[in-house]
DNA sequence: TTGTGTTTTATTGCCTCC
DNA sequence: GGAGGCAATAAAACACAA
């Protein structure tokens, strides 16, 4: 590692007199050990009055005393900065040493007033504690850090869960739609082989397979009431189109879903017209204006809270859904 | 006892503000 | 330009399992 600065070299100003474990030369690589402070009470600070005298954090040994019983500050400051005592610091390799429980609490409690430490209430930090200024300042940048990393963990678990939620959420979107994409398709199927039985029983009975499909039957076969509103059923439409029935008698509801693109004689902006592209699956299905079936019903109704599909709904609403 | 992970204390360099 | 804050980092101190 590369040579490390003094111990409270920086704010103290007046001459770093520290190091690392195991230091054994005066270093002054701080840039804040090598600048003069204009505040001499960070220097080599001593308080008379410290409620927690004895602990001078990495200066102070064991008891807070090194070998003559004094502090190191005591003594340096005391002995005039002999060369004795000097000496003898400096070939003791000092250990780091943890703030006591104490002063932890008393630095704790300060932070809870307030996190940012104004020079003056350093000064008394220091004093009432028996600690360096400069301590005071590094243990509240510290503790700053250690807040701030909690409240970032603090913010994640607050946006961790806001995120499971809309995930959750999503995903029984998700899980509906194809419920109702599937509930579509099955009434699709329902409703053409309605139309299918329909068609093939009629055309047995009184009229051959060719003949095209009345507009009264498909609306019988689709159990409406209102005849005259099945006007634009796709079904009818097509009936003219050999190919329509062709399908119909096979059963094949393919019809629904495909334009036939083979029959020239359709305008297609009219065939378009009497068909509508379903907003879940983007199916193509004839428009049905007044059909009324429960299970469809219940699709409308639940489709994401869509507007309009409630059962006192006008009678032409009721497949708002479906109409365009 | 020792290896390893975590916490705490402290330094360094950069940045902003006055 | 100096003071002080912050991020990144080092390293001592501590906790704890094997």
């Amino acid at each position: 590692m590369a040579a490390r600065g003094f111990l409270y070299g920086g704010d103290s100003g007046g001459g770093a007199v520290g190091g690392g474990s195991g230091f054994n030369s005066v270093l002054v690589t701080n840039k804040r050990a090598a600048c003069s402070s204009s505040k001499p009470l960070d220097s080599f600070f001593v308080s008379g009055s410290s409620h927690f005298a004895g602990s001078r954090s990495m200066f102070s040994f064991e008891d807070g005393r090194n070998g003559s019983g004094r502090t190191f500050f005591q003594t340096y400051d005391q002995e005039d900065n002999g060369d004795d005592e000097y000496d003898d610091y400096f070939n003791h390799p000092e250990k780091k040493r943890r703030l006591k429980a104490d002063q932890v609490q008393f630095l704790e409690k300060s932070f809870e007033t307030e996190n940012k430490l104004e020079p003056d209430r350093k000064i008394q930090l220091a004093k009432d504690l028996g600690l360096q200024p400069r301590q005071i300042a590094i243990w509240f940048q510290n503790r700053r850090a250690r807040w701030k990393t909690k409240q970032l963990e603090k913010d994640y678990d607050v946006l961790q869960e806001s995120y499971n939620k809309l995930k959750a959420n999503y995903e029984n979107l998700v899980q509906e739609k194809e419920k109702l994409k599937s509930e579509v398709h099955d009434l699709s199927d329902k409703l053409l082989l309605q139309e299918t039985e329909k068609g093939a029983s009629d055309s047995s009975s009184t009229k051959s397979p060719s003949e095209p499909l009345q507009q009264e039957q498909v609306a019988d076969c689709l159990n409406d009431e209102d005849v005259s509103k099945t006007s634009n059923v796709g079904v009818k439409s097509d009936s003219s189109n050999p190919r329509y029935v062709d399908l119909l008698e096979r059963g094949d509801s393919s019809y629904l879903f495909e334009q036939d693109q083979s029959d020239e004689s359709l305008d297609e902006e009219d065939n378009l017209e009497k068909m509508f592209v379903t907003p879940v699956s983007g199916y193509m299905l004839p428009k049905i204006e007044s059909c009324h079936y429960p299970e469809l019903d219940a699709v409308n109704s639940s489709y994401l809270g869509f507007p309009g599909h409630g059962d006192d709904e006008d009678e032409d609403q009721h497949f708002g859904f479906w109409s365009y």
